[in-house]
DNA sequence: ATATATGCAAACCATTTGCAATCTA
DNA sequence: TAGATTGCAAATGGTTTGCATATAT
């Protein structure tokens, strides 16, 4: 992880590891680094796909040893790691979705509905085309989210295959 | 679905009312128009501001004589709408809120974090931006929501008022 | 030591559902 | 009349919270 990013759009000056940039959001505001608070960000920093807090909870108690976590540890711990902005969360079909934010573009999400995947993409486009509304209106941008949703070429290739479409 | 639609971009063929499109929805699958789902079809296409279900829910038994309808039926009702094209369904903070859809051409929004007011807008270059990214992916595009969060003129004016900066 | 965290169980909240009574077509 | 709909109360499901106990600093 970590690895100092350097992408054109969007670069995040790197300059604490999550586990560091996370301990001095703790430490700032007299929380502590508790065993689970540790296993669960060590965790989710090894895996960089999206993810959702049961998924977590499943995959802690799932992989080595007794490192897991309640139920509401979890939950508290992603809201923790939100707010330190190490990940980002996103509403999709009624449950929040996660995905790491520090030291990462900007960007934004196809959204298969038949499989559920999100593809990322990043335009700079879209950036200028924010501004730009956001300036007509008088309106200051603080952030955005686009989810384009359709079919992904898998789905497309071996279509009526399980589920359909479903909601936006 | 059918409608041969041909809109240069997002403009609808309105040939029946919200009421007719909705019956003929409704008839196609042996739905029954009642009088509950007339009050709120109706309820809903005289006002074209976006609301929740509570709102509504409160709004109809305010209004008119006993023209009322009991949550679940505001609930099954609203879906139906949403099936029907007549409504859009989009999450902001946990809740569903709703937007009139049949007849209203393609737009997405700025949404004040101050005073979760939703500001419309409409952009060709979003949709040229968001086949071409498909395009790229070979993904097949079916819709998308660009929601474009900060502080609307009013919430910066007033700044300080009340409320600030929630979550995206 | 002592304040903060954890985990359990219970609470929340928006939304959905089972089902008997009630209507629409 | 028959089959669909309503409304009530209860169930859901993801997420949060109260509180006694365990723990980090």
């Amino acid at each position: 992880m970590s690895s100092s990013a350097d992408f054109s759009l969007g670069t995040v000056n790197t300059a604490l590891t999550p586990q560091e940039r996370f301990a001095e959001f703790m430490q700032a505001r007299g929380k502590r680094i508790t065993r689970q608070r540790q296993a669960i960000v060590d965790h989710v920093t090894t895996r960089h796909e999206h993810f959702d807090a049961e998924q977590l909870l499943a995959d802690l108690r799932a992989s080595a040893a007794g490192e897991g976590a309640s139920r509401p540890t979890v939950y508290r711990t992603l809201n923790e790691m939100v707010e330190a902005g190490l990940l980002k969360k996103m509403v999709l079909d009624g449950r929040a979705v996660y995905e790491h934010d520090y030291g990462y573009p900007q960007h934004d999400h196809l959204y298969c509905t038949s499989c559920q995947r999100l593809i990322e993409f990043s335009s700079e486009e879209l950036i200028a085309l924010r501004n730009a509304v956001a300036a007509t209106h008088q309106f200051r941008p603080q952030g955005h989210r686009l989810i384009i949703s359709g079919i992904c070429v898998d789905c497309r290739s071996k279509r009526s295959t399980s589920r359909h479409q479903d909601r936006v």
